[in-house]
DNA sequence: GCCTCTTTCAATCGATCGATTGACTCCTCC
DNA sequence: GGAGGAGTCAATCGATCGATTGAAAGAGGC
């Protein structure tokens, strides 16, 4: 067998709860899709809602492999260079918000949590929320360091919000313009203005954002020089 | 009897509905809050699903009554005097929001409708979200207009996002910062910053930031003197 | 081979779901 | 007073829910 059962089943109640929802999934679903038999959700896990539990602590403690948070590992050594790498950030986050990556499940288990929290909420803020917080007040206090330190966690909020509507409210959104957010140009439209919008809020200076975009826009490392900054495992 | 039983029904389905989703609420609860039998659903709509889709077609329709989007139905005579209506117009939906008035519970039907649709999804952006969206951006191609005309739709959903956000993800903002959202001052901070966050994207003068500020804590009408900008029915 | 522990499986539990029935009450019109 | 439609009601339908059982299958130690 490739995968054991209790991982199969986290497996398939990620990808069903995750669409639609911890009462619009029944547990002969989940156990069907993960080659299961229901008796066995019930000797692994417990039950329904220990699975779902289980699930939702396992996907927060995957999110240090989600790209785009790794690059606010960073540390940027001048405003601009913050402010590239925030450009980054926002272009990146999108793009797995949007397409069919991790992230796109972790920010629909967040919104359930939101909604209707469960026992795992404190892992949910613990584990995903608060560093990622934490790491986009980072940065932000390097592009607008004169400001009380207070303030930096409610800028990330206000950059978080920015993109977050784009998952939440997407059919929306997609509904009212007609142009579908899958394909890369619109996205990429889409991310280059909140970049831009948000830079203007954290008081940059206008040519300083504009080069801030352009050299978002370059592949891997941010300046040419200096020590690479991976900081993974492997 | 006071209210009729279809409209104790739509009254009780939406206070459950919107706090619990559609698979959470069974129709005997819903009956039950009603004070009505289980069958009157069946007689009256139809079905749970017919009643769910009355329930927010009508929600939809009442949006022109929320207080927050008749303020943007002015028109400001001046960048300064939109700066201010924004500024308003901010404070006001997240008052509404945040408290437990008919924004929020439109804010939660709103949201299970862009995670699941129904049929009513049509009625909900042509009802509700087409009209906000264009008086907002009416509202901001007065602060900001030297755009490009479709960049105002976009820069709306900005402003719709950052406002959202404090709607969707409350239950982590409040954890996180141990601040509650219930009451007036850490709200009313939260709306400044909004507030000044958003003008700085919409690329407003400094100076213009503070003023519109201040003016948009002032009771009722904007500047002292011109006619009674009141356009609603009544 | 035999025993023990782990894991899987089909079958079934009681509860609850939404839907539906048929009788009953109430009001109106003739 | 009686016919008829509108609306309400308790009761029940089959289906599905999550939970649970006891037997069967597999793995490892002796």
């Amino acid at each position: 067998m490739a995968v054991r059962t209790p991982d199969a089943l986290l497996d398939a109640a990620e990808a069903l709860f995750a669409s639609r929802g911890y009462e619009g999934v029944g547990i002969r679903e989940i156990a069907d899709r993960a080659d299961a038999n229901v008796a066995s959700i019930r000797y692994h896990f417990g039950g329904k809602r220990e699975l779902y539990v289980a699930m939702v602590r396992r996907a927060m403690r995957h999110r240090p492999t989600l790209s785009a948070w790794q690059l606010l590992e960073q540390s940027p050594r001048s405003r601009r260079d913050a402010a590239t790498l925030l450009c980054r950030f926002i272009r990146n986050f999108l793009d797995g918000l949007l397409g069919d990556s991790r992230t796109a499940v972790c920010a629909r288990l967040f919104q359930q949590e939101a909604s209707s929290p469960s026992e795992a909420i404190d892992d949910v803020v613990r584990d995903f929320i608060a560093p990622n917080v934490d790491a986009l007040s980072r940065t932000i206090a390097r592009i607008d360091p004169d400001r009380a330190p207070d303030e930096f966690p409610r800028l990330a909020q206000f950059v978080l919000g920015l993109l977050l509507h784009y998952h939440v409210s997407r059919t929306f959104i997609e509904r009212l313009t007609d142009a579908p957010l899958d394909r890369g140009p619109n996205r990429a439209a889409v991310a280059d203005d909140i970049a831009r919008f948000t830079l203007r809020g954290l008081r940059t200076r206008e040519d300083f954002i504009d080069r801030a975009l352009e050299e978002s826009r370059a592949p891997a490392t941010p300046p040419p020089a200096s020590a690479a900054p991976k900081g993974t495992s492997g």
